[in-house]
DNA sequence: ATTAATACCTAAGAAATTTAGGTATTAATT
DNA sequence: AATTAATACCTAAATTTCTTAGGTATTAAT
C-alpha cells in the first residue's frame, strides 16, 4: 500500500488537449474511458483525467476538426472511438513542440538543469 | 526585427505562483513591476506576465503567508518589495519539486526524451 | 509639451477545469 | 439472486485562474 500523490490541479491545466491528441497519435483510435485509464496507468496515477474535463474536450476537438468519431456498439453499450484527422496530426505536432519548448524555458527559469538531483 | 512568439496562455496557467516564488528565492526582494520585466528578459519575451495576473497573485501569496511586504518610497512613487517568509521558502521548494516532477512525467507521456531534436 | 516608462491597482469577462450530479450496461462479489 | 464495482457515456453549476480593459499617478525621455 502506498499513498498516491496527484499533481495539484493547476499544473495539469492547459495540457489536457495536448495529452489527448498525443495519445491518439500513438494509438490510431481510442475511446474516452480508455483515455482516462491509459493516462492513469502511464503516469502511475499521478495524472487522473476527470470525465467532466475529458468529454467536453473531446467534443471541442471534434468541433474544431482535429478528430473524427466512430461509434461502435459493444452489445448494447456504445463506445465512441476518436481518430485523428490530417489536421489533427498537424495540431499534435504543433502542440507538442510548443509544450516541449515551454518546459525547456521553465527548466531554465527555475534553474533546474544545474541541479544535481534530476530524479 | 523579429516576431515574438509567446506561448499560448493555457500553458502558462498554473505556473505563475511557482515562477514568482522562485524569483523571490533567488533575489531576496523584488517588486511587482521588476518581476514582470525580469521574467520577460529571462525568457526572451516568450513569457510575459500581465499585471492583471501578477498583482492578485502577489496579494494571495501575502495572504497565505509565503511573502511579506516592505514599502519603499522612491521620491513620491511607492514600491512594494516582496520578501519570502520561512514558510515561503518551504513552499518554493515544494512547488518547484512538483513542477519538475510533473514536467518529467509529461516528457515521458509525450515521449519527448526519445526524440532526437531536443533543441 | 507630449509621449513613454515606471509603478501601483481593480473588476468584468473568458476559459478550463472541478464537483456533483445523471443514465445505462456488464462483470464481479456476497 | 441481489448488490456492488466497473465500464461507458453525458451535462451543468460553481470555482479557479487568467485576460482584457480599464484606472491613478510619478518620473524620464523626446
Amino acid at each position: 500500500m502506498y499513498i498516491c500523490v496527484m499533481y495539484s490541479s493547476e499544473l495539469i491545466k492547459g495540457t489536457l488537449k495536448t495529452i489527448v491528441l498525443n495519445l491518439l497519435k500513438d494509438n490510431d483510435k481510442m475511446y474516452g474511458y480508455e483515455i482516462t485509464q491509459k493516462v492513469k496507468e502511464l503516469t502511475d496515477s499521478k495524472i487522473q483525467i476527470t470525465e467532466g474535463a475529458l468529454y467536453p474536450t473531446l467534443h471541442a476537438l471534434e468541433k474544431q476538426g482535429d478528430v473524427t468519431v466512430e461509434k461502435v456498439y459493444i452489445g448494447k453499450r456504445v463506445r465512441k472511438y476518436y481518430i485523428l484527422t490530417d489536421q489533427g496530426v498537424t495540431t499534435v505536432a504543433d502542440r507538442v513542440n510548443e509544450l516541449s519548448d515551454f518546459m525547456k524555458t521553465m527548466r531554465f527559469l527555475l534553474d533546474l538543469d544545474s541541479s544535481v538531483q534530476n530524479v
